[in-house]
DNA sequence: GTCTATAGGGGGATAGAC
DNA sequence: GTCTATCCCCCTATAGAC
């Protein structure tokens, strides 16, 4: 076994374990234990549990958000000069971490959980881990804005946040959902979740809100 | 400080960390220190962290849950023996949780984030918590049924999943969502959280689901 | 590079004095 | 009912042999 087999089993083991049960609730053991290295080497090749988790993100985190501008700019593209189509923000939004799950290669259903599970970590973590998002996330509001250019900022940033949780739930919680709907439903069909999600999300975005009954308008 | 006094103590700031930090990273010596009783108190009342665990929901849990049986059974009495309104359904799954925020005599946010974090807790302290919900959960797919009769089974059951992501996603992330938008969106404004969040949901509900482009129909 | 051994801290749980 | 003291476990991290 070569240096970077270890380096990289290692990694792949704790994305695996940090997915399945959360980055607090795994030990450095219990990953090298899975892995079949010593307990120290993730010391020597990481330094700290720490490094550890922002070298399991900062592997994938690039390539997903990179997909997603290249998808907003194709997006953006097409319309250009009208506003961006909503389902195309949409889909460059969710649809790079959810195809992950049909990818083995790059990390497969694990990153996958891994990203939905985000908002779940402590507050320590997941400080840790939006460090490596860099400012990917700030193009999204914008693009938003310009797709519904007479909603209030303000309605705009709820949406946004409703759509976040859904998406991290459906990103997190597939095994819920096989359980819910007694293996009605399959999540492991990527692209009917995301044409299912997106439809559900663009409805909601264009949804008029309805106005506080308290208020004179 | 009577017993009783050292046993809502317990529950109280219980509900409190474990709201603010999650089940597992908080330790029963955290509880008991902040507290100001002694860590064998927990054990001399409850038995171990566990029953602790379901000590804190059993306590809040039945009155949302009995909440929400009483708006569905209103809705689903409005409607006679035509189909409920989406609309009522949404919001009797929704506002109980959600109005506890407004309600500190009940537990105030502590429990209202405490219960949008359940789907983020590790499988081990999610079925404990599921095992105090008793059936009631059971009914509002069954009423979202009736609502939507010429929907797919299995197509309802997609909806729902990413229907509870977003409220489980604003009953725990109120925080982000004032970061994100800059202080701009108030989640302490319970009544208007709950109109935004209804009628994104009931869109979302609503929206026609695409068919799959690989199928002939 | 890889191992053993251990330091040093915190966790849940319990026994037994008061 | 409430306390102290303690058992025994697991954790991260590091030192040092090989």
């Amino acid at each position: 076994m070569t240096a970077e087999d270890t380096r990289e089993r290692i990694l792949d083991t704790a994305e695996r374990l940090f997915a399945q049960h959360g980055i607090e609730a795994t030990s450095l053991r219990a990953i090298t234990a899975e892995a079949g290295v010593n307990l120290a080497a993730v010391h020597y090749y990481f330094g700290s549990k720490e490094a550890l988790v922002r070298a399991v993100f900062g592997r994938r985190l690039g390539p997903v958000n990179q997909e997603r501008m290249k998808l907003l700019d194709e997006c953006e593209a097409r319309a250009g000069s009208n506003p961006p189509s909503l389902k195309g923000i949409v889909e460059a939004l969710i649809a790079p971490p959810l195809r992950l799950r049909g990818n083995p290669a790059q990390g497969g259903e694990n990153f996958c959980m891994l990203m939905g599970q985000l908002f779940s970590e402590s507050s320590k973590w997941r400080q840790v881990i939006f460090a490596e998002f860099g400012e990917t996330m700030s193009r999204f509001p914008a693009a938003l804005k310009r797709a519904l250019p007479h909603l209030p900022e303000k309605e705009l940033f709820w949406k946004l946040h409703f759509l976040i949780g859904a998406m991290a739930h459906t990103l997190r919680a597939s095994g819920l959902l096989v359980h819910l709907s007694r293996g009605q439903c399959d999540p492991d069909d990527v692209e009917g979740t995301l044409r299912r999600l997106t439809a559900f999300l663009v409805a909601g975005l264009q949804a008029p809100v309805p106005p506080d009954p308290g208020e004179q308008s």
